[in-house]
DNA sequence: GGAAAATAGTTACAATTGCAACAAATAATA
DNA sequence: TATTATTTGTTGCAATTGTAACTATTTTCC
């Protein structure tokens, strides 16, 4: 017969993922809100543009870890906002291609400090090992749970 | 005039955390709604329970990361299936005391293993040293986020 | 003891989100 | 080339979630 066994949710790594990452994107967002009105997933939308731009929404889905619903409804919201701009791609006239706008660039250099003062201020207390681990182990979890928890990879 | 900084999504830790917790949250809610037919808010409410009975709401609450109306829905559920059963404390007829049923047990039984193994799945590719940082990481990171967040701490 | 403040939990309403159906355009194939 | 299948992105609808208002009870304190 099995062990009866008992599970100590604050020792149990899913929960405690899940609990930090909702506290981070809360005030994160809380931020981002506040001083830019911008939601989590436009500035998604703006970081990858700002990097790469002329991305179709589905590229930008693809980047982001976002459905495309969501950015379509992100892109929609920056662009009457002004802060890209989308362009239909002559080649394939299904396709649009995203980039920001002047005012988004603005908005953009803005965002970033804030966004990295955030990650360096919850980084404080670790060490640079401590960083580095958290590092290596967030990119092999990643990859892992893909593997595993294939979501929606019908 | 302020260097102009970029910043590289996947290297932004809130940006990989809010992804990987999504990833492990769809596998887990997947696994347990397909099996059991839980919810994540459930299950949690289910595990507190299961580790200390006779909590009230507002406990559940406080243990589970969870808002009072989170668990008020998650509780009103369980209570029609039958899988946790509440009385009025007789101290003070506003609160409830909840506990597992015999049925609820039975479930909280089966789901344990389910979540424990996919847990251990999770961290298979990662050395022991890996384990324990994440470990510590995360609880130095829920302090500092909790610190530097509040988020609704009014 | 009684009015006012506080607390536990629920309910109603609004905003967010996800899924499925859809239109437009292109690609594949017969 | 006509027909069908596929792809891109949007929209409608349903389910989920969050916020605020509410009821019932208890506590505070005059």
């Amino acid at each position: 017969m099995a062990k009866a066994t008992t599970l100590e949710l604050d020792r149990f790594l899913p929960y405690r993922l899940s609990v930090l990452s909702n506290i981070v994107s809360t005030a994160i967002s809380g931020a981002y809100e506040k001083r830019f009105g911008l939601t989590i997933p436009e500035w998604r939308v703006m970081a990858v543009l700002a990097m790469t731009p002329d991305l179709s929404a589905a590229e930008v889905a693809q980047r982001t870890a976002m459905d495309k619903v969501a950015v379509s409804r992100a892109v929609a919201s920056l662009l009457k906002e002004r802060r890209i701009v989308r362009k239909t791609a002559r080649a394939d006239r299904r396709r649009s291609l995203l980039r920001l706008s002047s005012a988004g660039r603005r908005v953009y250099a803005q965002v970033v400090p804030v966004a990295l003062d955030y990650e360096r201020d919850l980084l404080a207390p670790l060490t640079q090992k401590d960083r580095e681990a958290v590092d290596r182990a967030v990119r092999i979890l990643l990859g892992r749970a893909a593997e595993i928890g294939p979501a929606h990879t019908a």
